[in-house]
RNA sequence: GUGGUUGUAGCUCAGUUGGUUAGAGCGCUGGAUUGUGGUUCCAGAGGUCGCGGGUUCAAAUCCCGUCUUCCACCCCA
């Protein structure tokens, strides 16, 4: 059988693996900063927890378990002789792999809403699964680390999302734009255009204006029966400049629109005298897709990789209701590690440091120096010193092609004299300066060198 | 899900209008060099030509299907 992997998965070998590692360690750091608490949720859901929560596209693109023991016995038959797909999946899988980490968390804070305190700050990194067709960027298997805080309105926390957003991509070394806008913000855009009905057609082909120009969006909005008359007051309210005051003008006669401003302004406010290392942009034409938000909404992207967003997030007003518990507000946020992976990686951004835990390799010449370095190699690991031993002394080539293959940053050389002498050639690869130094000493080496 | 694209050695890729035994560079193994890797030289190993079917005296090459890759759309991290 030949080996290979489904579609749009990856495997991730040592050196990937440490570096989505520094990745992680990143974001949950400054995430544990910002008083939030770690939980893990399944990876399977029951279907009817996930099914309706991202629209019609979103069901699309879950990934269905199919149930165990003979599940034709229970399917319905007569679905399947009208090859009514959608009827047939509700009797033979009951269960899915999660799309995201938001509605399983809203899930968690139902089932669990009597052990909670709110508002309440969790983080949650682990993958989600989604049955896209794979691109550049785009994987059905990836990691999202998730901050969300459920039970409050404040504004502070979409201030805060952008302060924990700023400081995670300024220690990556990423240069990004943090892009907000508010939901009620295009709502009241939509009404002052005399579309109120239409807001979603219109934020979707909105979304694309630096993408398709005008003439791109008028043709998607005629598309979607969208009147001249209205696709003219949208164009004379995009056109010019994109300023929140100049926004907050136009929308004066919309309640959600002077809403919407409302409370952009009091986030931007928030963060005035911040200091952001990365730049922050409103941007009306923003229209994050998942249906269940509400207010703000957040996006990043690489100013310098083009690759999709590499964070999404926002406002939802009522995320747990359709788990039976109204009128809790939440505000995330979602960072895509994949992407960013891909980001550091194009740009060659990874620290060296995240690369080479293994520090020393130790070099035996001959089956009694050997045994020596084997008792050696244990007093190097007593003291915390990452270390291994090549399996059988012999060929010095061999052996230092190995250390080199490896990436090792040091070796460590024992043959006979040494070995009395108790004194050893240590090896820096990379210099290939190298020394003759007792323990002690190449304690003290280690420490100061990689 | 729609349209396109890609697949030949471990990697990057050649391979003519269909025609003997499918090539190169890098990498790998061994040697030159029995206490020194990344340089040089020599030798060697390594291929179901993505998979399945069809056309043909003959297929890596043409046709169909399928899987995979990447791209555009849809949507998204």
């Amino acid at each position: 059988m030949k080996p290979s992997l489904p579609k749009g998965t990856r495997d991730y070998s040592p050196k990937e693996v440490y570096r989505q590692n520094y990745i992680f360690a990143t974001i949950r750091q400054v995430f544990e900063k910002f008083g939030y608490q770690p939980i893990e949720t399944p990876a399977m859901e029951n279907l009817e927890t996930l099914l309706g929560k991202y629209g019609d596209e979103g069901d699309k693109l879950l990934f269905k378990v199919l149930n165990n023991g003979d599940y034709l016995a229970k399917a319905d038959l007569e679905a399947l002789q009208e090859k009514d797909s959608n009827r047939l999946v509700k009797s033979i899988s009951k269960r899915g792999l999660r799309y995201d980490l938001t509605v399983p968390f809203a899930r968690y804070v139902v089932m669990h809403q009597h052990e909670l305190s709110f508002p309440f700050k969790r983080y949650q990194i682990q993958p989600v699964w989604r049955a896209d067709r794979p691109q550049k960027g785009r994987y059905q298997e990836f990691y999202q680390c998730d901050a969300d805080v459920i039970g409050s309105d404040s504004l502070i926390y979409e201030a805060e999302y952008v302060l924990m957003i700023d400081e995670v991509f300024t220690k990556l070394g990423i240069d990004v734009e943090i892009k907000l806008n508010h939901r009620q913000v295009l709502a009241g855009i939509a009404e002052t255009a005399g579309i109120a009905d239409k807001m979603v057609p219109m934020t979707v082909a909105i979304d694309k204006l630096d993408k398709i120009g005008w003439t791109g969006v008028a043709s998607e909005l005629r598309k979607a029966d969208i009147e001249a008359a209205s696709i003219d007051r949208l164009q004379s309210l995009y056109s010019g400049q994109h300023g929140l005051d100049h926004i907050s003008e136009a929308l004066d006669q919309s309640d959600d629109g002077r809403k919407g401003v409302e409370e952009l302004k009091r986030v931007f406010d928030y963060l005035e005298s911040a200091n952001l290392k990365q730049e922050l942009k409103f941007d009306p034409t923003l229209a994050r897709g998942l249906s269940y938000y509400t207010g703000c909404i957040f996006e990043v992207k690489s100013k310098e990789v083009s690759i999709g967003s590499i964070l999404g997030g926002g406002r939802y007003a009522n995320l747990t209701g359709a788990f039976g518990m109204p009128d809790m507000s939440g505000v995330g946020i979602s960072f895509g590690v994949a992407r960013i992976f891909d980001v550091l990686q194009e740009l060659d951004r990874f620290p060296g440091s995240v690369d080479h835990p293994i520090k020393v390799l130790l070099i035996a010449l001959d089956e009694d120096c050997h045994r020596y370095a084997f008792d050696l190699l244990h007093d190097l690991r007593s003291q915390e010193i990452p270390a291994h031993l090549y399996p059988e002394p012999g060929k010095l080539k061999k052996q230092m092609k190995y250390a080199d293959a490896t990436e090792v940053p040091f070796v460590i050389l024992i043959g006979s004299d040494e070995m009395k002498r108790k004194s050893y050639t240590v090896k820096h690869m990379k210099s290939g300066e190298q020394w003759d130094l007792s323990f002690e000493a190449i304690i003290e080496k280690l420490g100061e060198l990689r």
